[in-house]
DNA sequence: CAGTAGGAGCCCC
DNA sequence: GGGGCTCCTACTG
């Protein structure tokens, strides 16, 4: 069973001025933590999964999300204790949610009729912020990035583990009718659906059916079928937008890597439901209504695809080639490891790509590295540690949870780093000096135990 | 010697 | 103006 949950509960902002009093994001194993009654006014299991899951429940190779959000989930609501509007998050960042039925199904609250499903799609398919309802709730950009951020997060580990789960192969487009039949399964053991006689049918076929042709297809629950691919959707292609897969600036490094992705520069203009105009990533991603500050992708940085930092040394000074050419393999034919890697945000674009794509300045690629260059140094080491299997030799998290990271190589931290901002005198001097410049803004500082080549991020940006 | 810390000027977006 | 680069001095282990 998929297992990305959300516990939602009310709380206000946190002393960090992030809107969870209390978010905890882990993998592997559950561990329960008694929720606060305190302030809460109420809770309800949102997730991709519908059930709520016990602390025995959860299988220990099964990632989950247990978080508070400062909102009540009387959906779009009303605090029904005290009264008073809220705006639920996903009003503010339009994050897909599941489907009306799931809601229905496995409300906690009494009255989970008070859902209006079209509010509901709405969200799903406008992956947007407003700006001005954030800023009502005492969000800034910044903030708000880091909250959609976690939540396209969760997002994703639960579809790569539901995709793990069931051997499914993670491009939609190759999906087999023996594929299409295990998700359908899935999705309706997990929404306890009865799962249509004959559901064989290809990826392809999957993501060119409308609502209706999924509720022909399974009367009782089609719509709730629909609504959770089209999460699973705008979730991947909020990673990897379509336009960024239509970049004809693929090098023969990527061309092994475009059937994984062109179903979603497919889904635009074949099959999918929606215009491309109408697409959530696409909206999100080109600016245009989008959300403003694109900062948060820093983690995800947009940009053409370069699988491999050893494929970078088009770069000013070439310093890849001392890298370990099977350190630097994504090994993209891995089952596993060509899994986690493809929904890995640095998948699709190496933490160094961005100094590279600068000369493919076609229209699609404009829309997505506008923000080449100004990627800032705590993210870039946050996507060198989120790929260990690249970067270990290079940065290493010391402790996850805790934010901690060692600087393997300082050496090669600084040469990357000159790479990414293509800065080819860049060393570790002055990058440390950037480093230091965190210290006052909050986001890094020395852990308590001083050692050499070891910071820790502060929350939230440790999450 | 390498790393840490922080001031200051500059550039770029 | 913010973020980062660069250069600098002083200090530490």
């Amino acid at each position: 069973m998929a297992a990305a949950y959300c516990e939602t509960q009310f709380h206000g902002l946190n002393q960090f001025g992030f809107p969870f009093n209390n978010f905890e994001y882990k993998y592997g194993s559950y561990s329960s933590s008694p929720m606060n009654g305190a302030g809460s006014v109420g809770h309800r299991w949102n997730s991709l999964s519908p059930e709520p899951h016990s602390g025995t429940e959860s299988t220990a190779s099964t990632p989950f999300v247990k978080s508070e959000f400062p909102f009540d989930d009387d959906l779009f609501g009303i605090d029904q204790v005290n009264n008073v509007n809220k705006q639920h998050p996903m009003d503010m960042c339009h994050v897909p949610v599941p489907p009306l039925e799931y809601n229905r199904r496995f409300a906690k609250d009494a009255d989970g009729t008070s859902f209006v499903k079209n509010e509901i799609e709405e969200n799903i398919l406008n992956f947007n912020v407003n700006p001005e309802i954030a800023q009502d709730n005492g969000l800034d950009t910044q903030q708000m990035d880091i909250y959609r951020d976690l939540i396209l997060r969760h997002l994703i580990q639960d579809i790569s583990t539901t995709c793990a789960k069931l051997g499914l192969p993670t491009d939609f487009y190759l999906w087999t009718p023996e594929h299409g039949a295990r998700w359908i399964n899935e999705m309706c053991q997990q929404f306890t659906l009865q799962p249509p006689r004959n559901c064989f049918v290809t990826g392809r076929v999957l993501l060119g059916m409308s609502q209706k042709d999924f509720e022909m297809f399974l009367p009782e629950g089609g719509d709730t079928l629909h609504a959770q691919l089209q999460v699973w959707k705008t979730a991947f292609e909020s990673y990897h937008p379509p336009a960024t897969m239509q970049s004809s600036g693929m090098t023969a490094a990527d061309n092994n890597m475009q059937s994984k992705t062109n179903w979603m520069a497919n889904t635009n203009n074949q099959t999918n439901t929606m215009a491309a105009g109408e697409n959530p990533a696409h909206q999100f991603f080109n600016g245009n209504g989008g959300y403003p500050n694109m900062s948060m992708s820093g983690f995800f940085q947009q940009g053409t695809v370069l699988p491999s930092p050893s494929n970078s040394d088009t770069s000013s000074n070439g310093s890849s080639q001392d890298m370990n050419d099977d350190d630097m393999d994504i090994h993209m034919n891995t089952p596993n490891c060509g899994l986690s890697n493809f929904f890995h945000p640095g998948y699709m674009n190496s933490p160094l790509d961005s100094m590279c794509n600068g000369s493919e300045g076609d229209d699609d690629d404009r829309a997505y590295t506008r923000h080449q260059g100004t990627v800032h140094l705590w993210q870039f080491i946050r996507e060198l540690l989120d790929q260990p299997k690249q970067y270990s030799n290079c940065v290493r998290w010391v402790d996850r949870d805790e934010g901690t990271f060692k600087i393997e190589s300082s050496l090669l931290l600084a040469r990357y780093w000159g790479q990414r901002k293509n800065r080819s005198q860049m060393n570790y001097d002055k990058l440390s000096r950037s480093l230091r410049q965190y210290y006052k803004k909050g986001i890094i500082q020395k852990p308590e135990k001083k050692q050499r080549l070891v910071y820790k991020f502060l929350p939230p940006y440790n999450m």
